[in-house]
DNA sequence: AGCAGGATGCGCT
DNA sequence: GCGCATCCTGCTT
């Protein structure tokens, strides 16, 4: 088997999750749609300002997963990727359940279809049972509570690219990737703020 | 189909 | 206090 490489920075590394799975408390989704966050060259990145107690793991090493909590309600998860000091990761913002299918369906009660389960990231954390107790898990660990697996490979052609969902600056990076024509894939929304 | 608004906690100016 | 890397409901086209 082929070992994970998340030691790239956030744009190789955001394109190299896609379908790959992602296991959590007995649930399997395979990645359809990310988007990169890269540290002090991009105002979106939580760690653009530096390090502070929240974001701290995205200025450990790669391969751990940065959890944090929005709007009162909603977790989302990060992958981080590049080395200490030089902080990236990759959003998850959705993937299609391939296994524990029942179990997601309980965590999400909410969701009309099975590609609701885990359409977008908040969604994506529910639906896998993701919460902040997971911050800091080493993705390639055996023993790990969440785990990241390589499956098969996915070809240049099915990737596409554009600008990512629900920020208020950077607005024109085109640095969310996700699978062409996958029914899991959100919606693009535009960011508060500003135009 | 598309937008506006509300819910709700916490990190940072 | 304010502003979020969000989601869902309900109302308008």
């Amino acid at each position: 088997m082929t070992t994970l490489d998340l030691s790239a920075d956030p744009i190789l590394t955001a394109r190299r999750l896609l379908g790959c799975h992602l296991t959590a408390n007995g649930i399997t989704a395979r990645i359809t749609e990310v988007e990169a966050y890269w540290g002090a060259k991009d105002p979106a990145s939580h760690s653009y300002r530096g390090k502070t107690p929240r974001n701290e793991v995205m200025f450990g090493p790669p391969g751990h997963l940065y959890v944090y909590f929005v709007y009162g309600l909603h977790f989302c998860a990060n992958v981080v990727c590049l080395t200490d000091g030089d902080p990236g990761a990759v959003l998850l913002r959705a993937a299609e359940i391939t296994d524990g299918l029942d179990l997601a369906r309980a965590n999400r009660p909410a969701a009309k279809t099975e590609a609701d389960l885990a359409r977008g990231p908040a969604n994506l954390c529910t639906a896998l049972g993701i919460t902040r107790e997971h911050n800091g898990a080493d993705l390639l660990s055996a023993t790990s509570p969440v785990r990241l697996t390589p499956a098969t490979e996915v070809p240049e052609s099915q990737v596409e690219a554009g600008p990512r969902v629900g920020i208020a600056v950077a607005m024109d990076l085109p640095w969310r990737f996700w699978l062409a024509g996958n029914r899991t894939v959100s919606a693009y929304r535009r960011g508060g703020k500003k135009r």
